[in-house]
DNA sequence: TAGAATTTTTACCATTTGGTAAAGTCACGA
DNA sequence: TCGTGACTTTACCAAATGGTAAAAATTCTA
């Protein structure tokens, strides 16, 4: 019974579980919870269904597995803000490394973007706990910024909010965007210049 | 048969039809396509299911049914941004109708958002055509402002993207917003003053 | 290498779900 | 008010899907 928490992962069992979490996050961000199937994720994992419930105790076990290994990525750019760096420089290389992040990690963007879309079924916990103390605490330092005249008075709530939203939208919108600019050969770049612009001009004093 | 192409539809049949599409936009936009059933729509609807069937060819024709509606719609406020108007304002104004639309129709939104999320099995054709032209015209538009040293140098292209996916976000993240702004009597009134400062300093030359 | 433990496969099962056939019920014009 | 067409319900069905039991195969260890 190695699904839950078994105390030494063989070799074997560390490699499935890793090949199986990847096709289920292949499928999951591709057809969103209800749309994949556990035969969807065996084919994509070359795997038989009963073995891959074999490894997990079910179809939500390996779904709240992914969000819970997610979360941890997705706050790490947000944590990575320096208090001691210069605010305007902090928060456009924030702005940079989650575009960056919505072009390396589009997968994990979307199956992200999915749970949230839902109403965060499985994911709500983490939401109250890891990512609501780090918003507050970031929100706190660029108020501190602002109030000591480093930053133009903004909403940093919502800053973070425009940033979120902004970079997200080219990995969760990848479709759309894709449609209104099929001859683009590096839409990114072309983004990046964009944010920075849009973003430095709201952090100028 | 009433389905498909009636000639003239009946009271009943409007009413009815109007019902299902009302129930079905708060089911999908709660659910997904996937995640949700026949059986949901029936019961939000206060039919049977082979009753819904009598008026719809199926669950699919259904959501077609809705997004090609919400097509509509959801162009109107890009629509309205007026060639012969002050730029600077157009611009600000076309914002503020998104945001109130994020407010105001957050099932259009989400059903919208789910359906690019997927790649945007059933509503491909739309991009492709209406979506597609107006936003090669609006952009045609704020390039030729731009051109006429009216707005300060920026990618028309990627400032539409910024304008949709900051408004949309309080709509499609709307549970990931309260969680983090639990206390807030009135977020969209503070997220009207950021996001006006935000691009109100992007267009000013 | 024998035996134990782990891993994988085969053969199922119960439920859900989109959808249908056909019988009944209702509304409305002649 | 009567008959016809529009509407609704009842009783189903086939496929898909999450999941299980147990046998078979493989790997590890003493």
């Amino acid at each position: 019974m190695p699904d839950g928490n078994a105390k030494k992962p063989s070799r074997i069992q560390k490699r499935n579980r890793r090949v199986i979490l990847d096709a289920a996050l292949e499928v999951f961000s591709s057809y969103g919870y209800r749309g994949s199937t556990l035969d969807q994720i065996a084919a994509e994992a070359g795997l038989s269904k009963p073995n891959i419930l074999y490894y997990f105790d079910g179809k939500e076990a390996i779904h709240v597995t992914l969000l819970s290994r997610l979360m941890q990525t997705w706050l790490d750019p947000l944590v990575a803000m320096d208090p001691l760096g210069d605010p305007r420089e902090e928060i456009l290389a924030y702005v940079q490394r989650k575009l960056d992040m919505a072009r390396d990690l589009p997968r994990e963007s979307r199956l992200f973007a999915g749970e949230i879309l839902m109403g965060a079924p499985r994911m709500m916990p983490h939401l109250q706990t890891d990512l609501r103390s780090l918003f507050d605490e970031k929100c706190a330092l660029i108020q501190h910024w602002i109030d000591a005249g480093r930053l133009p008075d903004l909403d940093p709530q919502h800053l973070i909010f425009s940033i979120w939203s902004t970079t997200q939208h080219y990995a969760d919108f990848d479709v759309q965007v894709r449609v209104l600019q099929p001859d683009d050969p590096d839409p990114h770049a072309r983004a990046s210049l964009h944010l920075r612009a849009m973003f430095g001009r709201m952090l100028t004093l």
